[in-house]
DNA sequence: CGACACTTTGAAGACGATCAACGCCGGTGG
DNA sequence: CCACCGGCGTTGATCGTCTTCAAAGTGTCG
């Protein structure tokens, strides 16, 4: 029962976009399945790097820990995303975060030689991979200038955002999909400046109570966050945002574009 | 005369690492060189990406620009360094970001559909690829965790100590190669902070006057900035410096690793 | 009921942004 | 040759934001 799962959720996944599913049977039978119990470390800081990973269900937490007992949370992974894409074809030796899982969890993993062949091998698999990367590369480029550029209540409405898009949540309101502990170091800021940001969102359109979000006014927040990420003139999430509020309302107002 | 020289800089380019000279050749042979004068823009944010571009000489600096006036540079790149690897992959239909020569340099562009055909025929220019935008994708993340977790100090002082390794600078004596007030914007820092910065750095072993630098104290720096790369236990850029200084200072002390 | 993890709230302090003024330099024009 | 200007960088004073330390509230689970 649970390889089948697994196995279908690995094939919807990007990795394996846009190639027939005979040479996706090829490509996942490269792949091992590992589950992964909650609070259990898949690699640590300093590892060698073996394997490429893809998240089949639950969720994964990187971190990294400084000497001053901080820990900063460099990505939160969900079902379908992968781990250690980059890692794997930079020349690096070791892996340079922790990465343990934040609830029970199972993933699919790949010998990094095996991943290189196929790359090397399937052009079109080269291409998912570069195209992963990039994105990838992408979004850590605009979070670097989100850190650099952002006050703590932008970053944290954008966050819900794109929380709410990744998740296809409804904006009208949905449960935080973890603990603001795990959020507020994803976001780099301290838990209590993250609690207090939450209240100070209300007048920005979101309002969360615990655990629960309710997105208010998509007009505020975009002109509160997308201003800013639409620096860059193209804040998708925020359009996505936008289409999904007529999906959920569909037919209460005039026409999406 | 010119062709010649650019061309040798971009045989020497990481992009073509590996590939021997008539592979070279033939990749080299489907760019473009093209001179961009001081001040002149390549391309602005929003327009359709059609390139990717090697610079073979003088700086670029891309940034973006917000509603409200500000600048934020997103990277400055200098000879040998490639711009868009991220862009062209990624699905994205526009340009992120402007890009603008800070002083007159020249560049090879590529035609996007040109580079993905090469990646698709060419397995180990596409390795390269991956590789190139793996490393971006990591100095991004890498970039991301700084700006959330370093003061500005930490963070002038991680940037001279990079600049002096990608320069191939003397740490005992350097000047800035470009302005403060884009090193301040590169750094996401208001050019006062950045100034008074420089001043604070001189008890952590870096002496700022004008624009001449001189390291003054490697361990001190690596205590005050590597303590926080070094979250990741691989300041690899550190690494380097030290090994600098043995080269130049060479003889002078014992054996370095 | 108590232990514990998680979160909220309060008060003080550090840090960086902002506004404003000034010094320095190279160029331009009288 | 000097006066003026604009670009660049420094310095000072003030203000808002985020961190830090401390304490108390909430929830679950045994």
């Amino acid at each position: 029962m649970l390889p089948v799962t697994v196995s279908d959720n690995a094939r919807g996944a990007l990795l394996f976009a846009g190639l027939n599913e005979q040479e996706k049977d090829t490509l996942i039978k490269g792949g091992r399945v590992r589950p992964v119990a909650r609070g259990q470390l898949l690699f640590a800081h300093g590892d060698q790097v073996t394997h490429f990973y893809l998240v089949t269900s639950g969720i994964m937490q990187l971190f990294r820990a400084s000497p001053d007992g901080h820990e900063k949370t460099t990505a939160i992974i969900k079902s379908g995303q992968t781990i250690c894409e980059d890692e794997i074809m930079d020349a690096c030796h070791g892996h340079r975060v922790n990465c343990v899982a934040v609830e029970d969890s199972t993933v699919m993993e790949f010998p990094v030689a095996w991943l290189k062949e196929a790359a090397r091998t399937h052009g079109n698999f080269a291409l998912n991979l570069l195209s992963m990367i990039s994105s990838r590369a992408h979004l850590m480029e605009l979070e670097a200038e989100h850190q650099a550029t952002m006050s703590a209540a932008q970053l944290v409405a954008c966050f819900i955002q794109r929380l709410c898009v990744l998740y296809s949540f409804n904006p009208k309101g949905f449960d935080l999909p973890y603990s603001k502990t795990l959020i507020a170091s994803r976001l780099g800021m301290e838990l209590e400046t993250f609690s207090r940001t939450l209240a100070k969102l209300k007048e920005h359109g979101i309002t969360v109570q615990g655990n629960h979000v309710v997105i208010t006014d998509l007009g505020k927040i975009a002109e509160y966050v997308c201003s800013m990420c639409s620096i860059s003139g193209e804040c998708a999430t925020h359009q996505v945002m936008e289409n999904k509020v007529c999906e959920v309302t569909k037919g209460s107002k005039g026409g999406c574009s």
